[in-house]
DNA sequence: ATTAAAATATGATATTTGTCATACTTTGAA
DNA sequence: TTCAAAGTATGACAAATATCATATTTTAAT
């Protein structure tokens, strides 16, 4: 069992407030998993009991919405934690998440966490902090989504994948959605995406490149995103 | 100088758990206020230094869309905190506050809030569930926005006002909105909202008096709403 | 009470977006 | 290697929504 005290996950996120002593309980009670690209790690409606925190691989929260489309609500990436809300709000989760890419992540029990709330002030300050963050984002990308266009909402997407989780020697970006889940991230029909994707190919703001897409003209597609 | 003790907001909010010598103390270091109907409580970008409690009144929290629309984020009634984000974040606020109706409210300096953070696990804990809670109503509304129609969110947006707010003897909704801020609450053109409430007055769902509007048939319009 | 401004309403039309059909391409399993 | 399945692409069309114009009603200021 590796310890905490090195993890990337620490160094990135509110568990950098934890003391020694509480790294080595942590370190004690986590469980360590391997998830492969494709599997589901906790499900919409599902009793989490913890939260996970993510060593390596970048994953897709999603909700299944009534029409039967599952809308990607955020994406998750190294050093980051999953599963905060429920397990404050003691309720069931409620978004899926997915992994994008083959992931390594450690589980650490609800119980375990609510103490380090109660022991460590800097801590929930921390977490805190990052929920706040989360609701502001949640808030922007609401807006988002009620007032821009797909295309709009396109062009945002295609740089924040960029901004976020960089580009390959290529220029293609480095976290390769399928056409399907990059619609479900603007909130957009697989069809209407593919068919914007191509327009934007053709006025020469992007290469597609096999499935790959590579962003040719940033300053344009700012101008575009709005 | 009123006591905080009865004051309705501590019954409902975080605030409940505070205690005697720390309402005191607050009540000590507070400040009344009183707004009229279209006042603005803060501005989007602004830095607020402290939260608001209603005590009366309902407030929209709006955001300026590139396109320069007001969307509706979310209401806020009497009972209920504002500020609270920027508070912890230590940001400017993110969302503008307007009163819709004459308002309430007492000001809190933040070095009050944090102070209490640090001395009142139970405060901070009713915080955080109370941001996780907003978190996840903002990622509901976000799956709204991208994946429902005008009128699926007309209709869940007149179900929700009267739910939240209640109806006159008339039937009407008690919270009397403009079109264009119903059109703003669903990220529509105030064209469009109009449109659509005349025809859901034609269908028999809801009814118009004037500019008030009642709802006649729930079960319908919950169909409609998915 | 009068009147200008704002809010509501509706028609005509353009634009955006979704849906269905179909073809092509890539992928992965037998 | 071959083939079926999945993913990508595009056309045709329908539906939803925005925009602009204009009429009517309500509100509020003088």
């Amino acid at each position: 069992m590796s310890k905490c005290e090195q993890c990337i996950v620490r160094q990135f996120s509110s568990l950098k407030a934890l003391t020694k002593d509480e790294l080595l309980k942590m370190a004690d009670c986590k469980t360590s998993y391997t998830i492969k690209k494709g599997e589901t790690i906790f499900e919409e409606g599902e009793t989490t009991n913890g939260i996970y925190c993510i060593k390596d691989g970048v994953c897709k929260m999603t909700k299944l919405s009534a029409n039967g489309k599952d809308q990607i609500v955020k994406l998750v990436k190294p050093g980051e934690l999953l599963g905060q809300r429920s397990t404050i709000s003691e309720e069931p989760a409620n978004l899926s998440a997915v992994a994008l890419e083959d992931m390594e992540v450690c589980f650490i029990p609800k119980n375990e966490v609510l103490q380090f709330f109660t022991q460590n002030n800097q801590f929930s300050m921390n977490v805190m902090k990052t929920i706040c963050g989360d609701l502001k984002e949640a808030d922007d990308h609401m807006v988002s989504m009620a007032q821009k266009s797909v295309k709009e909402r396109l062009a945002e997407t295609l740089l924040y994948l960029e901004d976020t989780f960089g580009k390959n020697d290529d220029n293609t970006l480095k976290l390769q959605l399928s056409r399907e889940e990059l619609a479900g991230m603007i909130g957009t029909a697989t069809e209407s995406c593919i068919r914007l994707l191509s327009e934007l190919n053709k006025a020469g703001l992007i290469e597609l490149i096999g499935k790959k897409i590579a962003i040719k003209d940033r300053n344009k597609l700012r101008r575009m995103a709005e």
